[in-house]
DNA sequence: GCGTATTTGCATGCACTTTGCACACCATCT
DNA sequence: AGATGGTGTGCAAAGTGCATGCAAATACGC
């Protein structure tokens, strides 16, 4: 685990935040000079705890205004269904993320989509008959309470 | 639904691979003059196509090495109840993702935790108590298989 | 076709970033 | 104590990117 003081700290909340902020910016939040945030965001980023910046974009301002979790239970234990399970994820790119779970389904999967036939298109014509699922229970967001993309780096001050 | 081009999609799709091209870096990528993807760029920042830009941190490298799933029923399906189960959420800050769904679970949540004393201290001390909640049911997360917090913007080209 | 509206590239002044450098601070060893 | 090395800091300067005005080009309506 790396090492990451306060400083650190208050950059990357506020990045989490603004990923476009700038150095000076960053300098007035945090309270260093620029040039400092700059090396020390350089070396965050070197050391891979910044993984990477990404534009958020409003998924209903584009169609994609239906989001379901499936929850999915293979066919039997064996490697080789879940190497052809993994694949089948890949492949898909409607399905944006995947678990596999402890509990009583093996994997959970999120998907983001245009409308309930693209669902049912996922569902009855990826999912089911692929050969290594067994069971399929697909559940459909009603309303997204919290989305907040952001680690509780409260949590790491001391 | 708002009026979004071949190269505003272009340009969405690089940024959601980095928020942070320049915007001489996303005119190469798309065929546009920097000033000119600056230009659509502010307009697709206000327009709210863009919501926002996010640091995407790496949770393992800060000890957030737990990432589970707990899905909820609630006592009774009073407004009340309800009411007082976002407020739960809201307040506690180790729930990342909340979300209600249909099928047999009211909500579910996504925490990611720094060990498994924290996520049975969410689960004992503070879901279960609660009283808006009657059935608390949580998944570990043994794999991520795929997590790519993109929009499949492929389905609207054309 | 002709006029209007929109979109585009270019040029420019301004803001931001990155680098070298000197200094301050702290720990360690003699 | 004093010397030594490592790390972190701000400042200044050079390089780089950004946003805006402007004129040309393109698309659109009648």
């Amino acid at each position: 685990m790396i090492q990451v003081d306060t400083f650190d700290l208050k950059m990357l909340a506020a990045l989490q935040d603004d990923g476009r902020l700038t150095n000076q910016q960053l300098a007035d939040l945090v309270g260093l000079s620029a040039s400092q945030c700059s090396r020390r965001r350089m070396r965050l980023e070197e050391e891979k705890v910044i993984a990477g910046y990404h534009a958020d974009l409003a998924g209903e301002a584009l169609g994609f205004e239906l989001i379901a979790f499936i929850h999915i239970t293979l066919a039997t234990h064996s490697p080789d269904n879940a190497k052809k399970f993994r694949e089948l994820v890949n492949r898909v790119d409607d399905i944006q993320e995947a678990y596999s779970l402890t509990g009583d389904a093996d994997y959970l999967l999120k998907v983001m989509l245009r409308d309930l036939k693209s669902l049912s298109a996922i569902v009855n014509d990826v999912l089911m008959p692929h050969q290594s699922v067994a069971h399929v229970r697909s559940s459909i967001v009603l309303d997204r309470l919290k989305e907040s993309m952001k680690l509780p780096l409260r949590a790491l001050e001391r």
